[in-house]
DNA sequence: AATGAAATTGATAACCGTTCGCAAAGATAG
DNA sequence: CTATCTTTGCGAACGGTTATCAATTTCATT
């Protein structure tokens, strides 16, 4: 079970799952980013997850960051000119569009999009294994 | 005229036309730029630079990159992981794979792709102003 | 419950790529 | 040539992130 079967989502389980002590700082965190609406960054996570377990330090969030991330449990996005963001790998892979007014990050997805990456990796000899897109736009006037 | 326009391409020229004035650390830092058949990051082309004009710190390379990153003459690509590379805006647009064992980065360009982002950004109510696509890959077995 | 080995934590320093501040040196228009 | 404005090198500062380390906590085993 991960954090991806939701439902009675089962936090420890999702600790457990990955390998990794259960903590209240990790529950809290994990709780935080499950109910994380937007993609925000490790200094939002660390104020967010403060108001429900203020015994949490911004390195014990970045340490737990990183630790689900190499568990798969969240993702890490580097937009431009920013620090990195994170939101759960519960949802489908989608790609991001960034409001550059706004900074908004919208999510979208398409398969034919892929499937072409593929077809150009491979006809240069190369497999995909992971890639990134960003559009950076404006609102259409 | 803008580095663009080689054949006898112009130092001076390029920028001059960037409103930037013409001192002997800009024009062994353009003609790096020019020679540079990779993806190098600044302190790579400091290093680089230094050996044509031995008077010139790492802090204006920073400042000349930046200044013709904005004038549109040389690109600016952040990988996963590693510092800003640079290249001159002389080619036409391209995106890149990354090959993940050796580092090294490949062009290539995909006007159907182009033309999907777009399309996908349209119909969310966006332009899209720029974007960024990488292909992190490994050779093919 | 108590024990003990191993993992995790908070505080803070270190890190690294990059930018900034400033006085000195250099470029350009007139 | 001069005056003005730009650019430079140096080194300090910056911001996001990671490392250090002693103290604390988890958890399998009693």
């Amino acid at each position: 079970m991960t954090l991806a079967d939701n439902k009675i989502t089962n936090l420890t389980a999702t600790l457990r799952n990955a390998g990794l002590r259960v903590t209240c700082q990790r529950i809290a965190l994990l709780s935080v980013l499950r109910d994380a609406k937007d993609h925000p960054d490790a200094e939002e996570l660390h104020k967010r997850t403060k108001l429900i377990e203020p015994a949490v330090s911004l390195a014990t969030v970045y340490r737990t960051l990183s630790l689900l991330e190499a568990q798969g449990v969240v993702h890490r996005h580097s937009f431009e000119g920013g620090s990195a963001r994170f939101e759960t790998a519960t949802k489908e892979h989608h790609d991001h569009i960034v409001d550059l007014d706004s900074g908004e990050v919208i999510e979208f997805n398409s398969d034919k999009i892929e499937q072409l990456q593929n077809e150009i990796a491979a006809q240069l000899g190369f497999n995909v294994v992971h890639h990134r897109m960003e559009l950076y736009c404006r609102k259409r006037s």
